[in-house]
RNA sequence: GGUUCCGUAGCUCAGUUGGAUAGAGCAACAGCCUUCUAAGCUGUGGGUCGCGCGUUCGAAUCGCGCCGGAAUCACCA
């Protein structure tokens, strides 16, 4: 198995340094002392070790230093095929034979990802999604069902087992206020009936409740009642918890109303989800989970690792792990979030043998994650170490965090429309696609808006609060999902007028080729996709891809823009050029894809 | 107040384990379509990397202290 020759690289260079500072000096050098990194591109070189920290074995300058060894490895190291010293800065030139071996090499691959292997493969759990059934997904949703199935793709792709889950909150105070609202004031409303999407219907309801109970808290208020106590003091909220009630009870009717309103939701989901192009391999529901979490707490309870109050609450003392107490179950005997998530852990544990379980969620549950592990370990499960709380930042709003209070939420449907409507507007300026038909033209502007929304979500570090204008709409130049497509795009169609000229290519070992410098470029830029794919999934960071393509594409641009490819006369250099551009095509559409991305054929 | 995260160009963001003169895009301005897609390419201007001190050959990056912002500290989820 191959790895990232880059690193591979990196790791012989070192080994020979070594042997040189041996040789030269005398010494024997601890490998960890020298330094080697990619040179930086405004110095020609590819490799550059950094001189420095060898100073008090060679007992000499930097600049004589860095020529000795320079010089010893031009004659004892047949891959560098020249160098320069710069400072302290011996930079290294790998021979272009060399690069044009590789390249023939990767080119010919047939499975792109086989670089990016690396360590063992591990069985992972990938949660995220994780909507409430009260309401329709937004922005945040967005967010965090584009990272969830960004790392799905890029862990599959380094050789990873990855499960998909997803766990519904469908149960609790909040999923009977949209309820109460429907049955008091919805004249039996359906899907159907208003022509709006299920879950928009809900979250239609759960607004109206939230409204009624704020007119309802105004009029009972009194004194210094707090906000809180008002509205928890009004007749609805009094039906609300009445009905929670008889929802844990299994009364029939409620268990039924809960039922339809879930259809509608999900239904409602579904759709989103296949806009969205997320899937999921398991979905789990909390109104199942919970039990086994009390389940899991109860024994520990008996097993004395937990505590019970007077008042019947049972807790976990967490203070000796620096931590506070943390509420388990509640006084009358019901589950909190907290036991759920016990219960969902176990369960999915017992089923998969997870290495890992991944937890896409929010940064603002960072507290809470690391006491659902710290209390597993408590117990004694020894895979809670698995448990990894991918925490990503918020998405904010000019005016700060999005409040559904307040309105102040942008809608997922609403915002993929949206894009997928600019996209329709700004291609169908640029006239580019007269001779398709309008379901062709629908699908290109689909996989364009739904391309800038989702780059533009993703080139972001995920641990970095993020900023959406929906004033100012999301770019289709420059550093995008669109360029990096337009990109591709335009390489189908330099192949696909080769085919038609009946222009023969491909795949040698261009051994005669003198490369020009941006040639060489895109090759070394190309060989940097496994390496970029492999740090993504050991630091759970799409955005490494992103900016990957990103810098593939805007190369290849400047390469297509100096360079003539089919009308190049020579045709070993042409036959060079069009595998160049078989190559970039290749790894744009595979990194893309890592992405959730779908790449047009034209545009 | 305790804990955690963030602070890089007017705006949105990159910046690998400390390394050379700090990188893109947007916005502004100036060029380039008779030739494989101009959603592109080229150029100009724009920076005390929040502030200070320290660690060292070397700090946007590591440590400490401030300043500013966010999240969290519920018998909510």
């Amino acid at each position: 198995m191959r790895l990232n020759f880059w690193i591979i690289m990196e790791q012989l260079i070192r080994e020979k340094i070594k042997e040189a500072v041996k040789f030269l000096y005398n010494s024997e050098v601890d490998i960890n002392l020298i330094q080697v990194q990619e040179t930086r591109k405004e110095f020609t070189g590819d490799y550059t070790f950094v001189v420095f920290p060898l100073l008090r074995f060679s007992k000499n300058t930097p600049e004589q230093t860095g020529e000795s060894i320079g010089k010893w490895l031009m004659e004892n190291f047949r891959l560098i095929a020249g160098y320069n010293v710069i400072k302290g800065f011996l930079n290294l030139e790998l021979s272009e034979k060399w690069w044009l071996k590789e390249f023939s090499k990767s080119a010919s691959c047939s499975n792109i990802y086989e670089q990016c292997l690396a360590g063992k493969p591990e069985i992972i759990l990938v949660e995220y999604s994780s909507p409430n059934t009260n309401k329709p997904l937004h922005l945040g949703h967005i967010r965090n069902n584009l990272l969830g199935y960004s790392l799905y793709k890029i862990l599959k792709a380094c050789g990873h087992e990855v499960i998909r889950t997803n766990i519904v909150n469908d149960r609790g105070i909040h999923i009977c206020k949209s309820m109460l609202a429907w049955q008091k004031y919805g004249k039996g409303e359906t899907p159907e009936s208003s022509g709006m999407k299920g879950d928009h219907l809900v979250g239609k309801y759960y607004v109206i409740f939230e409204q009624e109970l704020k007119a309802q808290a105004a009029a009972v208020r009194k004194g210094s009642m707090s906000d809180e106590e008002a509205r928890n003091a009004t007749p609805l909220m009094a039906e609300a918890r009445e009905m929670l009630l008889k929802w844990e009870a299994g009364d029939p009717v409620i268990m039924d109303l809960w039922k339809t309103m879930n259809s509608w939701v999900y239904r409602g989901f579904d759709e989103t989800y296949k806009k969205l192009g997320v899937d999921f391999d398991k979905i789990y529901y909390e109104s199942e989970t919970y039990k086994d979490g009390k389940e899991i707490v109860l024994k520990a309870l008996s097993d004395k690792i937990l505590y019970r109050n007077p008042d019947g609450s049972i807790w976990a003392d967490m203070t000796t792990e620096g931590l506070d107490q943390k509420l388990l179950l509640r006084s009358d005997g019901t589950a909190v979030y907290m036991t759920q998530d016990l219960g969902t852990a176990m369960l999915r544990h017992d089923e998969f043998k997870f290495d890992k379980c991944l937890y896409v969620v929010g940064n603002e549950q960072n507290y809470h994650f690391q006491i659902l592990r710290a209390v597993m370990k408590k117990m004694g499960y020894a895979w809670a170490d698995g448990i990894i709380h991918f925490s990503y930042g918020m998405v904010e709003l000019p005016e700060g965090k999005m409040k559904s209070r307040e309105g102040t939420v942008v809608d997922a449907d609403d915002l993929v429309e949206e894009m997928i409507g600019t996209a329709r507007e700004v291609s169908l300026e640029l006239g580019k696609l007269e001779n398709f038909s309008n379901s062709e033209k629908e699908e290109i502007f689909r996989k364009i808006g739904l391309g800038a929304l989702k780059y533009y979500i993703l080139k972001v570090d995920p641990k970095k609060n993020m900023l959406f204008n929906p004033s100012e709409s999301i770019d289709f130049n420059g550093n995008t999902g669109p360029f990096i497509q337009y990109t591709y795009a335009r390489i189908r169609s330099v192949i696909k007028k080769a085919d038609s000229d009946g222009i023969r290519y491909g795949i040698e070992t261009f051994e005669d080729i003198k490369p020009a410098a941006k040639e060489l470029e895109l090759i070394k830029i190309i060989h940097k996709f496994a390496q970029a794919v492999s740090e993504a999934a050991r630091s759970y960071s799409p955005a490494l891809v992103a900016n990957f393509c990103y810098d593939l594409a805007r190369e290849y641009n400047q390469f297509y823009h100096d360079y003539s490819i089919l009308g190049e006369d020579d045709p070993g250099t042409r036959n060079f050029r069009i595998a160049l551009s078989q190559v970039v095509c290749k790894l744009l559409e595979a990194g893309m894809d890592l992405l959730g991305i779908e790449m047009p054929e034209r545009m």
